[in-house]
DNA sequence: TTCCGCCCACTTGTATGTAAGTATGCAGGG
DNA sequence: CCCTGCATACTTACATACAAGTGGGCGGAA
């Protein structure tokens, strides 16, 4: 495990700390789906209390990442598909009406400053760096709510977002994965150029999909990760 | 104040309890926008310990219902124009997104169900049973997103949703406004029924947007309930 | 061998104690 | 009169102690 004593005074309360840390963990799959956590464990390896480690846990519980049960345990949710495509239900309804209206409202300051990031996103691009890539990323879709001046239309798809993430990053990433996503944003970024809401929403909504496009290769590959159906 | 002692052993862990009751006080206003609320004082009234009230506290900042400064206080949050923008924009993103797949996907079946319901509310509307009516509502929009297959959209908006009933709950209900919410879901039944997605979200994006109309005189009413705005 | 029952270790939920920081009110000096 | 500084009473954040309940392992009996 690579959870580890965090360093106090620094990044807000606690309670904070403990949650972002135990979320990362979680969407990196460093505990594994289905794994039991404890809290006495935890707070141990973090040296605190449980008392913020049970906040981070409840936090976790409604995302969803974490499943409560009462003097049994707590557990790492497994992967479901439903709960995937519930994560991109709302990201993309929520992204989609955002971009609508940001067509509506960009000026062209905004869009330059969408186009510098897209051109970012091109650079690291060329070098592989998927880790700097995931970050502009996040930065342009936050971008874009904020034109629509919903930004917390960004805050709830963030949240949902690690349910995508977390399959994400259990495919192997493709060499021309990251030249298709910035070809993608310069489609959507072109579509607000032109103030067209419906070919934004439409491109923003091609591109959001193709993350789910390798949900099926990689629940054949970690069965054990997923939640078994029931229909 | 109406909060008091919750009788235990009924509705699951006391957390969740406080946080329900806590959360229908503030829509409710019985607790005041700008309001400070104490975590010793409530648990002295509820008859609980300071944890499950933390607990829920912790819960209803996630939800925008309240304000915690360390070391200061906790505070109902005044209402904001944004936020209850936010909130309807929320709102009206997913249930439009949800209704466009339930178009698609019901039966007839489903359809004599919605008919049933919306022939309930009528009932209920003609003795001005706004208590009886508020349920059967939730219950056609949540049955929406039960057709559509994504149930947790409805979760998620009436998590938001609370943000529009506490203002909702200001203004005096007209006596034309049960009938006219009737006819609207009668609108978006008739769509659903000849299955048009693109009616069913058209009539259902204009029926959301009649709550938000009485906003502007609310805030001419009870103008310390609200937020300054910042331009 | 197999099954039943008890004991115990461990879990979360709740209660209470400790620490640290902020606003307030009062006293005293200018 | 007004302003400054401190004591104090509050607040939340965190730590720890206790309570209630579940599952597993072990031992004994059939």
């Amino acid at each position: 495990m690579r959870i580890d004593r965090l360093r106090r005074g620094s990044g807000g309360p606690a309670s904070r700390q403990v949650y972002r840390a135990l979320r990362d963990a979680i969407i990196a799959t460093e505990f594994e789906p289905g794994q039991r956590i404890s809290e006495n464990e935890l707070a141990e390896r973090l040296a605190v209390s449980r008392t913020p480690v049970r906040e981070a846990l409840i936090r976790l519980r409604d995302d969803r990442f974490v499943q409560i049960v009462p003097q049994l345990g707590t557990f790492v949710t497994r992967i479901s598909a439903a709960a995937v495509e519930d994560a991109q239900f709302i990201r993309e309804s929520l992204e989609c009406a955002a971009v609508r209206l940001a067509a509506t409202r960009a000026d062209d300051a905004d869009i330059a400053a969408l186009n510098g990031l897209v051109r970012r996103q091109a650079e690291v691009s060329e070098f592989g760096d998927y880790e700097q890539f995931a970050v502009l990323d996040d930065e342009f879709h936050a971008a874009i709510c904020e034109l629509a001046g919903r930004p917390v239309a960004w805050e709830v798809a963030q949240r949902v977002k690690g349910h995508l993430n977390r399959v994400r990053r259990l495919s192997l990433p493709q060499p021309r994965y990251l030249a298709e996503m910035v070809a993608e944003h310069r489609l959507v970024l072109e579509a607000l150029d032109q103030r067209d809401p419906d070919a934004a929403e439409a491109t923003l909504r091609h591109h959001l999909r193709m993350v789910l496009s390798a949900l099926p290769a990689i629940r054949a590959q970690h069965p054990d990760y997923f939640e078994e159906e029931r229909p």
